[in-house]
DNA sequence: TCAGTCGTAACCATAGTTGTTACAGCTACT
DNA sequence: AGTAGCTGTAACAACTATGGTTACGACTGA
């Protein structure tokens, strides 16, 4: 499976912007967050803009401009991240269709979609056990 | 996230090799198991070698050759798939180390390795709840 | 000996992710 | 007005994973 680092960085974004507000500044810039997640700021943007159309984040342009949460920490969790940045499922049925003339190939695909649900369901479940909140919390508490 | 069907073509194969066999076979060939995935031969032959080193099936060679299941099917589930095709965890973590001068870019792994472990483990006990006897038995109730 | 199959290497195509450069558009500030 | 600074997005390259295909040596029952 590709792993890949985008729930991180999207939830690293939203908290180190959540973070920079709770010390007072009005918006963050996606150069200052490509800064702590030692990226480019271009990987943010693209990242945020995703965020952005699913309302977790606003943007302002023109000068002074860069990202605000749309809601606090508390009411983010990994779920609605997830969700944001994550396009398609874990797992997938057959890319080709199996043959439809053997009794496994044509009646596997829903026996699994139904498994692939159920483990799409607990999935989510423990994303969204977790706050933006509970991970800025646990991040101070280690400093 | 790259959406990939090995556990569903594996879990296909072994389904497929686990009838036919209580139908009487000794031994499936991946042609035989390609066919009915829809795909090519190769393709089978690789995963299988890799449920092979996970000793799920056993391989024979020379004449009569072919597949056949290790254990029963009551005896294989879902995870011991998972486990011997999926090479990766679902998440990652960053890819370039995050800023450690940060307190979030310092902090944030290990918050996020503790939340991707849990997700894994509710992964894996979804997966370990379904056998391979289980599928099999759907697949035939739905015919 | 030979036919059939495994085991595996090699190569290509496709797709997703990440990094990078570039540039148009917007707006507070001078 | 003009400008500086940042967003929003296109374009492209590099890398990786997956899947399809061809090819061929290795093995063994008949």
């Amino acid at each position: 499976m590709s792993a890949n680092s985008r729930l991180t960085v999207a939830a690293h974004a939203l908290t180190w912007i959540g973070l920079y507000q709770r010390r007072g500044h009005e918006v963050a810039t996606s150069e200052q967050i490509a800064t702590s997640v030692n990226t480019n700021p271009v990987v943010i943007r693209r990242l945020l803009a995703e965020l952005s159309k699913a309302g977790l984040v606003d943007s302002r342009r023109g000068a002074g401009a860069g990202w605000m949460l749309a809601r606090g920490l508390a009411a983010i969790t990994l779920l609605d991240v997830y969700r944001a940045v994550e396009p398609g499922p874990v797992f997938a049925l057959h890319r080709a269709t199996p043959d439809p003339e053997c009794v496994v190939g044509h009646g596997i695909g829903p026996v699994m979609a139904a498994v692939y649900d159920d483990v799409e369901t607990a999935l989510r479940r423990e994303l969204a056990g977790t706050t933006l909140e509970d991970v800025l919390r646990d991040v101070l508490k280690a400093a």
